[in-house]
DNA sequence: TTGCTCATGTAAGAATTCTGACATAGAATT
DNA sequence: AATTCTATGTCAGAATTCTTACATGAGCAA
């Protein structure tokens, strides 16, 4: 209780700075960062989604995706066709390698999310959901 | 009502992310960026504070901070001691011509965080700000 | 005093991300 | 059919931020 005056915008980035420095931590003996985990993660989501799709979704540009995903063709962990079967889009899709990666990651940072809600109740988290898709839906429209 | 499966995390992220948008648009007229603005309202907030004290607050590293610094002091708006008093921290501060911009870039900035809050009620703000709160706290520990 | 630890400032370089620009393919419009 | 619009991919370069490293000043303990 040190301050009441914090805005909210403030506490949005300080639990978002936060989680991210959490997540780095957890991702770092995978050799991922926070952004090619939210690529892989969506990929899963999304299979075949393209790379500005998937930069819309991960809140980069398009230009930061590509670069990104010519790295994690590299390691060999997401696939791409040479060519588009139609239009321009370049549909983007896991490899078997990039899925069990993306596994592992994914139970430690499921757990740093776990370790950031532990405070809260059921009724807690909903109304918490609840505020952040309030502020979402506001900020979008 | 697109998911509700969506994590608490991405819905940080998503909220963070377009509030520094709209945040960007309300500063470009002032020729401020979002961290630009954060330092000086923190300058404000607290007078004489160290750049590293400053990064922490706004969630940079000192040598980012430094460097932001160094571009506000050629533009007049912040102003320190060429040597240290005591120690090596050297207190920074916000110029006249700081705090005049400040002002007037806050009165946007304060519209941006309105309008991501019109949606909620007081009880539904109460219930945002502690559980961001929450989460602060049980990242940090 | 001496040595250790910690915080601050700074420098150099790398990595990431963004901005601006352009070409192309499909959709929509006229 | 021709034109315009929109979305995607890409290139080049700039800007921002971070990583690594080092020097210095203060506080603390032996």
């Amino acid at each position: 209780m040190s301050n009441s005056e914090v805005q909210v915008g403030y506490l949005v980035k300080q639990a978002q700075s936060l989680l991210r420095l959490r997540m780095e931590s957890a991702l770092r003996p995978h050799s991922l960062t926070v952004s090619q985990y939210s690529c892989l993660h969506r990929l899963r989501r999304e299979p075949g989604i393209s790379a500005a799709g998937l930069a819309r979704a991960t809140f980069m540009t398009r230009q930061s995706m590509n670069s990104m995903l010519q790295q994690l063709l590299d390691r060999g962990l997401v696939e791409r066709p040479a060519r588009p079967d139609s239009g321009r889009a370049l549909p983007t899709a896991l490899t078997a390698a990039g899925t069990d990666l993306l596994s592992a990651a994914q139970a430690e940072v499921d757990r740093v999310e776990e370790s950031m809600l532990s405070g809260l109740s059921q009724s807690d988290l909903i109304a918490l959901t609840r505020g952040l898709n309030a502020c979402v839906k506001a900020l979008e429209g």
